[in-house]
DNA sequence: CCATATTCATTTCAAATGAAATGATTGTCA
DNA sequence: TGACAATCATTTCATTTGAAATGAATATGG
């Protein structure tokens, strides 16, 4: 489905266009930060549909889940500094998932403002299934891809991320 | 900023991983649909902060804006199966651009369940700043990254949507 | 030590969001 | 033609979101 000619718009749009601002109006269909927004948005919504409904997790507590998968032992802070979701968001989520007994919650000893977070046996066991339908999920996506994109994909992200970072005011 | 090293995130946290799973947990830095949605908040929070105070313009409003830059005399439907927002989303956001007088909204002669809209002379102005603005953003990203790679982007998020979309359940 | 600043997790509150309901209009087909 | 279905924009309502406030704990500097 491209973007540009499918569904059956009828009428009135078309070749109207261009006569707006004279210069060259921006192509939205080229514009990175739209497609990237549109690409995030369609990656996770199809995504979301193989385990939402299934597991009743949302999108936040998947990414709890999954962070925790890798690193154990860690607080809130830890989370919400590497995985792109502010406090409140992970807070809840990690109120939801402790609930449900996939995470424990443990005052750090050391420092009592800090939360050790760690996943539960039925938490891993959970972890496990959507970290394999994740895989899953990535995997058939790739293979529609020429060989190397992932890591092409991947390289060129990171640069572009590196070329905001520097003007960005910076988490928090 | 790489995600991996940067902040002082000091104890806890490091080398205790993989004891998770066994099945060598997912690596979410190298998860596309989790750096798709990284990358898209990343950008479209930075170029947020060029428009949104100096124009008081929320995101959705850009998207109308620039939308209408392309194709005039258009109705709510026509964009927001375009322009990646629901219904109630791009309602919202017309309104409040007609209400500052940045866009005409008539009813369509031809059916009049249909709201024609049309950028008026101040829109047509706003939305060349904004473009001009985006495009230069744009162009400031790209620069930082080798030749041809706006292209090869574009072209791997094309295969990539085309890899999802047979799936899902469709718009609305 | 004590006062003050900082850091953490959580909560509060207002705004944004989207699914479903609504009202208005047009299409369909018996 | 006339009932019924479908489509459009908007509104309603419950939920989600994030910025700022809060309370608890630790760091810092005099």
């Amino acid at each position: 489905m491209r973007a540009g000619e499918a569904s059956g718009v009828s009428e009135s749009s078309s070749m109207k266009a261009q006569q707006a601002g004279k210069s060259a109006a921006l192509a939205l269909d080229a514009f990175l930060p739209y497609r990237a927004a549109r690409l995030a948005t369609a990656l996770s919504r199809a995504l979301a549909a193989q385990y939402e409904q299934r597991y009743d997790i949302s999108v936040a507590e998947w990414r709890v889940l999954v962070h925790l998968t890798q690193q154990t032992e860690i607080s809130v802070r830890d989370i919400f500094t590497r995985v792109d979701m502010d406090r409140a968001r992970v807070t809840r989520a990690v109120q939801r998932l402790a609930a449900r007994g996939y995470v424990s919650k443990l005052v750090n000893k050391d420092d009592r403002r800090l939360v050790k977070l760690a996943l539960t046996t039925s938490g891993m066991a959970l972890a496990s299934e959507l970290s394999a339908l994740a895989a899953s999920f990535e995997a058939e996506i790739m293979a529609a891809l020429p060989d190397g994109s992932r890591d092409q994909l991947m390289a060129q992200f990171n640069r572009i991320e590196a070329a905001i970072a520097p003007s960005q005011p910076g988490s928090e």
